[in-house]
RNA sequence: CGGGACGUAGCGCAGCCUGGCUAGCGCAUCUGGUUUGGGACCAGAGGGUCGCAGGUUCGAAUCCUGCCGUCCCGACCA
C-alpha cells in the first residue's frame, strides 16, 4: 500500500497521498490534463478499464429491468427551473450556451450537469396509463459540472457516467427500485472493483437535490479519507409535479408517477485506483485488466533465443487454452513481451507500473530445469513454478487475487473504522482519519458544526437488512441524549 | 473566489537572494560500439522567443510593475 516513497525513477516529488495518486494516474497512462482546465483527456489504459466496468454494469442494470436510451446534452434553462431544489442545488456549476448559429439564444441551453429534467418532459409524453409503468431507462452519457475544484477521475469538469431514471406506480415500488439499485452497485464495486464500501443513507445536508432520500455507497481510500461511490435516489413525485408525469391508475384517477434515479461515474476508476495502488504503480484488479498475464522472455544470449522465444509463445497458447482459466468470468489477455529493445528489467517496471495483474518470466536457465518465474503484482513475490502447472495456476490465482484484493481493502477499512462515544473523542481521533461510526441525533445545525470544526461529515446513516435505519440504543455524541430516534451514522473527511 | 507555491529544451529541475564570459544538469531522443536474469555502459550529436508585456540598467533568466497560466490548501461535488 501507499507508504508515500514511490521509487524516485518514477516520480522523486510523491510525498503526500493527492500527488502520488495523481502520478500514478498520469505515469500508468489513464489519463492526462486537457487544455481545458477540470477537463480530462482518458487515454487508452484509462478507457479500457471503462469499458469493463460498462461492460459489466450495464449487463446488471439490464437484468435489473432497465433499457439502454439517449438523450440530448442540451436542456432548456427553463427546464431546470421547474424543481425548486434541483435548480437552486445545480444552479452555481452550470455551463450555459448562449450563443449558436451566430445568434443570441431565445433561451439559452444548458449543458446537462444530470438529465432529471430532459428526462422527465419525455416521460411525461410517454407515461399515460398504469399498464405503462414502470417505465425504466438508463443512460450511458457525458455530464458537465463547472466544480471550483477539480481531480483527475475523482472530480472532473465533464465525466463519463451511467445515469437511470425510472418511474412507478406507487411510493412502495419507487423505493423498492432505489434499494435494489443501491445493492447492484455495492456488489459491482465489491466484485469488479473489489472496492469495499458501506451503503447507507444521506443525511439532509448531503441529499440529492431534488430527492426525497438519497442512498450511497462509500469506500476508504488508503489516506482514511471516504469517497462517495456511488447513489441511488427516491424522487418521489417531487419531478412529476413539475413537470406533470402523471398516469391513469385502475381506479381510473390521475396519479404522478413516483420516481427514482441513480448513477456511478468515472470517479470509480479513481476509487480503485487509490483502493489498491502501490508505490511502484497501479494495482489492478483481474477483472479490469485488458492484459492479465505478461510473459518476459528473458534473453542473454543469441543462441537460446529462439528457443526461450518459442516457449514462451506455447505457453501463451497453453494459458488460453487452459480449462481453469477458461472457467474465469472473463476474456483473460495474455501478452508476450518480446520488445527487443527494451532490457527485462525496464519491462518489469513498466508492468508493475500499469498494474499488469501476473507476470512470468522465462529464460534459458528455466528452459533446463522446465520451469518459469511466477509473480502477482499484489504479492511481488518470485515463485519458480513447473512449466506444465503455470497455465492451471494462473487461473486459480486470478480468481484468488479478484478476492484478496477485496479482502485486503476491507481488513484496512475495518482496522481503520473507530467507534466513539463523544465529540470530544471524535475530535481527538479525526486527525488521524478514518472513519469514526456515533450514536447521532440528526440535527442539521450540529452536523454543520461538525463540518465546520472538523471537516468531517456524515458519509452515511447506517442501514441493516431492511433498510431501516440502525437504531444506536445510545445517546447522541454530541448532545448526550437518548433517544429512540437515535441512528448509528459514519463520520469522515472526504474527497 | 480567498491563502500558498511555481512558470527556464519533449519531461523533471538548478541558476535568481548578491544582475556580468557561449544559460546549465538529469531523463528522453538520434548515431556508433559494448551489453542484456530487476529501469545498462562508453563516446559523440541535436534540441531554448528563460510564461507574456513594460520598466530600471552599459548589461536582465536574475531587480521592479502589470498581465497570463499551472499546481497545492479551503468553500463546492458523482
Amino acid at each position: 500500500m501507499f507508504d508515500g516513497i514511490m521509487a524516485e525513477k518514477i516520480t522523486p516529488r510523491a510525498q503526500d497521498f493527492s500527488q502520488w495518486y495523481q502520478d500514478i494516474v498520469l505515469q500508468a497512462r489513464l489519463a492526462d490534463y486537457s487544455p481545458v482546465k477540470g477537463c480530462m483527456v482518458i487515454r487508452a489504459n484509462g478507457y479500457s478499464i471503462w469499458e469493463k466496468i460498462q461492460q459489466d454494469l450495464d449487463r446488471r442494470i439490464k437484468k435489473s429491468g432497465a433499457s439502454n436510451y439517449y438523450f440530448p446534452m442540451f436542456i432548456p434553462e427553463s427546464f431546470l427551473k421547474k424543481e425548486a431544489e434541483h435548480v437552486e442545488g445545480f444552479a452555481p456549476e452550470l455551463a450555459i450556451v448562449t450563443h449558436a448559429g451566430g445568434k443570441k439564444l431565445e433561451e439559452p441551453l444548458v449543458v446537462r450537469p444530470t438529465s432529471e429534467t430532459i428526462i422527465n418532459s419525455m416521460f411525461a409524453k410517454w407515461i399515460q396509463s398504469y399498464r405503462d409503468l414502470p417505465l425504466m431507462i438508463n443512460q450511458w452519457a457525458n455530464v458537465v459540472r463547472w466544480e471550483m475544484r477539480t481531480r483527475l477521475f475523482l472530480r472532473t469538469t465533464e465525466f463519463l457516467w451511467q445515469e437511470g431514471h425510472t418511474c412507478h406506480a406507487t411510493a412502495e415500488e419507487a423505493e423498492a427500485e432505489t434499494r435494489t439499485m443501491l445493492g447492484v452497485y455495492r456488489d459491482f464495486a465489491e466484485e469488479m472493483l473489489a472496492m469495499p464500501v458501506y451503503f447507507g443513507l444521506k443525511s439532509d445536508n448531503e441529499r440529492f437535490a431534488g430527492a426525497l432520500r438519497t442512498y450511497c455507497i462509500e469506500g476508504m481510500m488508503q489516506d482514511k479519507k471516504a469517497l462517495q461511490a456511488g447513489t441511488s435516489h427516491n424522487l418521489s413525485t417531487n419531478f412529476a409535479k413539475a413537470f406533470e408525469t402523471k398516469f391513469l391508475d385502475k381506479d381510473s384517477t390521475q396519479k404522478l408517477v413516483h420516481q427514482t434515479s441513480w448513477g456511478v461515474s468515472t470517479r470509480l476508476i479513481g476509487g480503485m485506483i487509490m483502493t489498491h495502488s502501490d508505490d511502484k504503480g497501479l494495482v489492478l484488479p483481474p477483472r479490469l485488466a485488458r492484459t492479465h498475464v505478461v510473459i518476459v522472455p528473458v534473453t542473454p544470449k543469441p543462441d537460446t533465443k529462439a528457443a526461450v522465444l518459442e516457449a514462451a509463445r506455447k505457453l501463451k497458447a497453453a494459458i488460453e487454452a487452459d480449462a481453469t482459466v477458461k472457467a474465469l468470468p472473463y476474456e483473460i489477455g495474455v501478452q508476450v513481451d518480446d520488445d527487443d529493445t527494451k532490457q527485462a528489467g525496464w519491462k518489469f517496471h513498466e508492468h508493475e507500473l500499469v498494474g499488469t495483474p501476473v507476470r512470468i518470466e522465462i529464460g534459458p536457465r528455466d528452459l533446463e530445469k522446465g520451469t518459469a518465474v511466477f509473480t502477482r503484482r499484489d504479492v511481488g513475490q518470485k515463485e519458480f513454478i513447473p512449466m506444465a502447472d503455470l497455465p492451471a495456476k494462473i487461473g486459480g490465482e486470478l480468481a484468488k487475487m479478484q478476492k484478496e484484493l477485496l479482502e485486503k481493502a476491507r481488513a484496512f477499512r475495518d482496522a481503520n473504522t473507530t467507534e466513539v462515544a463523544s465529540y470530544d473523542e471524535f475530535k481527538s481521533k479525526i486527525e488521524g482519519g478514518g472513519f469514526f461510526v456515533a450514536s447521532w441525533c440528526g440535527n442539521s445545525e450540529l452536523e454543520k458544526k461538525i463540518k465546520e470544526e472538523t471537516k468531517a461529515t456524515i458519509r452515511c446513516i447506517r442501514l441493516d437488512d431492511k433498510f431501516e435505519p440502525v437504531r444506536s440504543g445510545k445517546p447522541c455524541f454530541m448532545t448526550g441524549e437518548k433517544s429512540e430516534k437515535n441512528v448509528v451514522a459514519i463520520f469522515a473527511r472526504a474527497y
